[in-house]
RNA sequence: GCUGCCAUCGUCUAGUUGGUUAGGACACCGGCCUUUCACGUCGGCAACGCGGGUUCGAGUCCCGCUGGCAGUACCA
């Protein structure tokens, strides 16, 4: 590789970015920085029809949230602009100009309606697929089988009209894809696809090779859904005379039941995000949830998605963005589709979750408290945090136990009906005697004091700490009490045991 | 239908020059730890789609079959 390796992530705006498109961004980032180059991000809306408004802001800000910045793009143009192609228009024409002159493609004046209509007849007679191809073609009306002048005619008369590439008889075209190796097609099987749309603007198949080209991209990192149009775009290079990058299709994403293509719908009936950002459709109002707002770390989403498909070769799992680069290779990406696995990506969550801050944990949780209107100082919450971040995989988790902000207003029923003994009240009021005694409330005094009191008495851990536990969190089950009395402070602790006394007997009676 | 791609535990996968008790992770189940839950830890369950070759030897190479997926638009 002589040449400075560049590539291009090219959505098109039509909609939110599903973690399909993600990864195929990713890959290619990944794929750049491993070999220092460049990574362009290009805005494919030549489709004037499916824009959707907000999509490119949201793609923007989709890349930005995984921490993969574009060296060019729309927002940071290079040297290569502009990088929409709307904004490219006149440029494609010329392209398709000449391959007609090269006798590379060429004019058609069918309408859609009348190419339905060819479709809808084949169909009716059971016929294969309908194409516009070497075949057909010379039964439609197009500048191959009209003659000059009526061509001319029509053109000057503002016909609307198509440029048709003109695919070969009876060759084989072949390219050498890095992930899957040879794929050989016969020119046979391709069809005369349209190039310049009636309405002047190029078809992707067109755009890509045009732009690609003149943005100097090496290597082209793509879905696998767009396999079967490779040929074509070989066939595009060879006849514009350009020297083709190369090509690496990536296998699927697949829904984590049955078979297919992951679909916004399957995350709705599954339970889970498909989509990085939360997005709300400008024009149903509906809103699909997203990674971020469920409470994903940006990290840990991009190393799960970095594995659905690639892997290192040996055991380890957790890799940082820049861990990522380093190791990233196309030869390491795997050819057969992957099923999506929720709780994959729920235990990667899990283990970035732990791996942070006590700190960072309480600056990441406040916002879901002030939603709840929770008031807590920082201490208590990274406190809190330090207690709860083993056993929760998101940050809400966190909160799950509310007795930390609040004394509990109700008692678990089960274990007040099982461990809540006849002469648990007696013992309870004894050990907040002890407890009343500790002058420093630390955890470690706490349970000191706890084990001498258990000794005192000949009582086992089972007769005291549920009752304790009870009265002062309300359940029957979490972190070690010791903890969290240190953390609630003694006369908090005092306080609950007194009132939980009398509402649990209360209850008894 | 046609064209192309793909095929190892339920899932993600290692196994890149043929010789492995086919390894790891998630999930699941059990032991230990713990007042309890979680964490941790130890262990268990569980796979080369089928059939032919080539070879002393095939998960690995070849062919066929089956199955799955993708594409089949004046969409990308």
């Amino acid at each position: 590789m002589s040449q400075k390796v560049r590539v291009r992530f090219a959505p098109s705006p039509t909609g939110p970015l599903h973690i399909g498109g993600v990864r195929t961004a990713l890959y290619n980032y990944l794929f750049a920085k491993h070999h220092g180059g460049d990574f362009l991000l290009r805005i494919e809306d030549t489709d004037q029809t499916r824009f959707v408004p907000g999509a490119e802001e949201y793609i923007q800000q989709s890349l930005s949230w995984c921490g993969i910045t574009p060296d060019e793009g729309p927002q940071n143009p290079g040297n290569c602009g502009p990088y929409r192609q709307s904004e490219r228009k006149d440029l494609y024409y010329q392209y398709a100009e000449q391959l007609i002159n090269d006798g590379y493609a060429y004019y058609a004046f069918d309408t859609p309606e009348e190419l339905e209509n060819v479709r809808e007849m084949a169909k009716k007679m059971k016929a294969p697929n309908w194409q516009y191809n070497q075949i057909t073609r010379t039964g439609m009306k197009n500048s191959l089988t009209l003659t000059k002048e009526e061509v001319e005619a029509r053109i000057n008369n503002g016909d609307p009209y198509v440029i048709r590439l003109k695919a070969p008889r009876n060759e084989e075209i072949r390219l050498n894809d890095l992930i899957r190796g040879w794929v050989v097609v016969n020119s046979n099987n391709i069809d005369d696809k349209v190039l310049m749309k009636a309405d002047k603007m190029p078809t992707y198949h067109l755009a890509n090779i045009v732009d690609d080209h003149l943005m100097d991209i090496t290597h082209v990192i793509r879905g696998e859904e767009w396999l079967p149009s490779a040929p074509t775009h070989v066939l595009l290079y060879q006849y514009l005379g350009w020297n083709q990058p190369d090509f690496a299709h990536l296998p699927l994403i697949l829904k984590p039941d049955g078979n297919g293509k992951l679909s916004k719908r399957d995350g709705d009936r599954l339970g889970f995000p498909v989509f990085p950002l939360e997005w709300k459709d400008p024009k149903t109002h509906e809103v699909s949830s997203g990674y971020r707002e469920s409470g994903y770390f940006a990290d840990g989403f991009v190393n799960m998605l970095a594995f659905l498909g690639w892997n290192p070769g040996d055991d380890r799992e957790i890799f940082s963005l820049e861990e990522l680069i380093s190791e990233f290779s196309l030869e390491r990406v795997g050819k057969a589709g992957a099923k999506f696995d929720a709780d994959k990506a729920k235990w990667y969550n899990q283990q970035y979750l732990r791996s942070r801050s006590n700190e960072e944990l309480e600056e990441l949780l406040r916002p879901y408290l002030e939603a709840e209107g929770i008031q807590s100082s920082k201490g208590f919450t990274s406190r809190v945090c330090g207690l709860m971040k083993e056993r929760a995989s998101f940050i809400p988790d966190m909160l799950n136990d509310r007795f930390y902000f609040e004394a509990p207003t109700s008692y678990d029923e089960k274990t007040v009906r099982k461990k809540w003994k006849e002469d648990t009240p007696e013992i309870v009021k004894n050990l907040r005697g002890k407890l009343e005694g500790i002058s420093d409330f630390s955890e470690e005094n706490i349970d000191v004091t706890f084990k001498k009191f258990l000794e005192d008495n000949g009582y086992g851990f089972g007769k005291v700490m549920p009752g304790f536990r009870l009265l002062v969190t309300g359940k029957g089950m979490g972190p070690s009490m010791s903890a969290i009395a240190s953390i609630l402070g003694k006369e908090e602790v005092l306080k609950r045991i007194d009132t939980g006394l009398a509402v649990i007997e209360q209850l008894a009676s």
